[in-house]
DNA sequence: ACATGTGAAAAAATTCACAGCA
DNA sequence: TGCTGTGAATTTTTTCACATGT
């Protein structure tokens, strides 16, 4: 839901520059790369696709796409337009092409194989979840420091001490990281993190973390969303609902 | 990260109108209600400034904030302008004023204990979590189908037979619950949920929850984040980064 | 000097509306 | 008729710029 960003504020905008003369004719691709929130929403298209070719669809229109999720269908076909795919007028678009051209959109046609670094409570949790690998995301290793949960395996997935972090994610050619650490220590186990080669870092800590431009955080944060679900909850409440 | 909501559209907006001549007045409070992503930054910053408060600050400014986050200080300021608290020119926000102002922004000076539905793998990670509890969100019930978890403790907290779901929430007050069952199964015990008299759902089904108005739903889906993790990765990959 | 608060400008995201195709 | 693809209009969100206050 945010990310590491540059800081740079370096004077760009200015320009009422109308951009290039010849906005050139009928584009192929959309040209301008994808804000956060299209990316957000194509992940939630590929599993509607996929659901509706779970039940014997073979084409889906934006219509439909739109009645299954909380977009209109023009949004979705603007959304779909940053995709190689074409939809076919009359028709709506192939379900199978579809699914391969988020899957290539997203980064999604390869494995990505995690590392869990915090093997507590949620560590664990995560390497229980049969979700993660099912959709591609198989949690290759676990990381701690405690000498009582290294080395045991859960759910067949083995603990290693973090002091082989380093050496691990190289022989076993990981680029992302799940951080299930105390925020008290989450920092610095990004740092190291980042200081082995790690590319992407899913942030359970809630703390905000600073990297490199070169690494990608995501942060997930159990109780902001507790804290939007009881506001809107409220905010229907007062509404008389 | 999606909700229920209205259809309404009644065309507010209009007037070129430059508005009455003295503009003067100086409104008090900001009139038009807050939209999702404020509410985002709410929770995020009342973290910054608990932060900074436990850091030994008592005053914090819109500047030293929006350098603490990913957003501007203008943004800060419009931000917090839905509170009631003002700032003082020269200053800033008192600490203190400012996190109780947040709070009662956000629905957050009660309590607010929640029911966990479905008390597998995620459902007893959630009850061993304890930022919940420490963020005033404490797990008040669990509640399950299967015999060998009912009747159970996890971290003290109590299974209950999904049967009795309707009489423990109203026995012990619960308007929110997280929802943590196996996706084919989602929405049926959502229904369930709903006609029990639950407010707010935080949904970790992987599946879209169909609920009536007056109920709010707000998605978790790991898988979710970790792709658009991955997406991130991959372009600044490509980025030459 | 440092900050807030806020109109007005700019940018971004979304919706509209319709030409064009099967 | 049903649907895509896309300019243009609209709405929402963010940033700018500055008057005002301490």
């Amino acid at each position: 839901m945010q990310q590491q960003l540059e800081s740079v504020h370096a004077g760009r905008s200015r320009s009422a520059e109308p951009s290039p003369f010849f906005r050139l004719g009928g584009s192929r691709l959309m040209s301008e790369s994808p804000s956060k929130t299209v990316v957000g929403r194509m992940s939630r298209y590929l599993r509607q696709v996929e659901r509706a070719m779970d039940d014997g669809k073979l084409t889906i229109s934006s219509r439909m796409l739109s009645h299954l999720m909380e977009v209109s269908d023009s949004q979705v076909r603007k959304d779909l337009g940053h995709l190689t795919v074409v939809g076919h007028a009359g028709i709506g678009f192939q379900c199978s092409e579809l699914i391969d051209a988020i899957k290539v959109f997203l980064g999604l046609k390869a494995q990505w194989p995690i590392a869990v670094v915090g093997c507590g409570n949620l560590g664990q949790a995560l390497m229980g979840y049969r979700g993660l690998r099912e959709r591609g995301f198989p949690i290759a290793a676990g990381f701690d420091l405690l000498p009582d949960v290294i080395n045991k395996t859960y759910a067949g997935i083995e603990v290693f001490n973090f002091a082989q972090f380093a050496s691990v994610i190289a022989q076993k050619n990981l680029e992302i990281a799940a951080l299930c650490v105390p925020p008290n220590v989450g920092q610095e186990t990004a740092d190291q993190m980042v200081a082995a080669g790690i590319r992407g870092i899913l942030n359970f800590a809630p703390v905000i973390l600073h990297v490199p431009q070169s690494v990608c955080v995501v942060n997930v944060d159990l109780t902001i969303e507790m804290e939007q679900l009881v506001f809107a909850v409220v905010q229907k409440r007062d509404c008389g609902l």
